[in-house]
DNA sequence: TACAGGGGCTTACAGCGTTAACCCAACACG
DNA sequence: CGTGTTGGGTTAACGCTGTAAGCCCCTGTA
């Protein structure tokens, strides 16, 4: 009873929240929950094991910066919030961006739950690139490739941005971030003008079925 | 005499080599050249130093990858064999692309020496960009904006990759990766056909002085 | 009532980065 | 020649780390 792993899972967090990575340790997280570090060992296999629960945290905070993108009307307007999501929580919450996203030894164990994060994620975006290309906003092509294209600009940015890798402010970063997604973006679209090809039904894009990404 | 900071260094880097980041330690490091842990403290401030001497190291082995591209006769093929040899460090060289790009702690400090090489590393690549810029093959825009626009993508796909974030093997990750810098590559082609305007002079581009990246 | 096991505890180990104090050989200078 | 000074090594020690081993008690069950 007490659920004694919830409460080291929250106060490992605390504890990330405030002094990252580096300041978890297993006798201060012990302390913190009221009890001896070897305890700790009854509920958890080893620290590893601590910190993909944290890993899994981080993932659902960045679940909850997507999740409102979904609701805009049109795929473009969703697959940008999408992007624009992820640059949020890259900035907002980078201890977390830097766990799940850049610290090597954490994530290339991927764990099971990351593994399914990932999949989950991606498949939203690729939803969405696969409905612009319905729709005619995208030329047609592969929404999987499209969708790795996108994530992977995104991704570069933010990470070198988070290794301070461009000078430069916030606002700065965020005005070259836009600026490459949109130019990523315009490559993407038909070539002659605009739509040149509307979609026979409105909803298709969204309930098609997507191949593994495997 | 005797060099011993040299020896140190050396010995880092076949640790490194050896068991990675982790397997570095002033104890271990000492006794493979032959001196106790603390002497090392006469020749290095703290173990940063020494992971900031191996960072230094892993993007000299970057330079020999990138330096050959700079060889080819027109730009394109330069910016592609820099684009090329970007992919290739992080593929055979994957624990200095982690030391180097991806361990937070290890470079948000930044040193001198990384910021240098970060600098004129990028330069080269501004400048391919901008030369192809002036002889049509891109369509004009800011060439330093377009370099982190690419240098970003291969970064975002490269980084991935190591992180295992796409499943599947190596040839299949470079079809993709080349497929996504082609994608890239080809947004920034002139509207019309190829080719719209021919430069002035031949090498005007390659002299051309950049204004500073800040 | 006896036993089993979950879940704490103490103790301990081996390793870590780093500091303080000491010591010795080589050199500079009056 | 004697005398600092100093560069570069030593030992001892501090306070941390993750984790294994063994003990012990409380609870639930046969």
């Amino acid at each position: 009873m007490s659920d004694l792993r919830g409460r080291i899972t929250v106060a490992a967090q605390e504890l990330f929240a405030g002094e990252g990575v580096e300041g978890i340790s297993m006798r201060k997280l012990a302390e913190r929950v009221g009890v001896t570090a070897t305890a700790i060992y009854r509920h958890f296999r080893d620290k590893d094991e601590i910190l993909d629960a944290l890993i899994s945290a981080g993932l659902a905070v960045l679940s909850e910066y997507l999740e409102p993108a979904l609701k805009a009307k049109d795929p473009e307007r969703r697959l940008r919030g999408l992007i624009d999501a992820y640059l949020r929580f890259a900035v907002e919450q980078p201890k977390y961006f830097d766990l799940a996203f850049l610290v090597p030894s954490a994530s290339t164990r991927m764990s099971e739950e990351l593994e399914r994060h990932n999949r989950a994620t991606f498949k939203m975006a690729i939803e969405q690139v696969a409905a612009c290309m319905q729709m005619g906003i995208f030329r047609p092509g592969d929404p999987i490739e499209t969708a790795v294209y996108l994530w992977s600009t995104a991704h570069g940015l933010v990470t070198l941005h988070r290794m301070n890798r461009f000078g430069g402010d916030a606002a700065q970063f965020e005005r070259l971030y836009h600026g490459a997604i949109e130019r990523a973006m315009e490559g993407l679209r038909p070539p002659g003008g605009r739509r040149p090809a509307p979609p026979s039904q409105r909803s298709a894009g969204r309930d098609a079925i997507l191949k593994d990404q495997a």
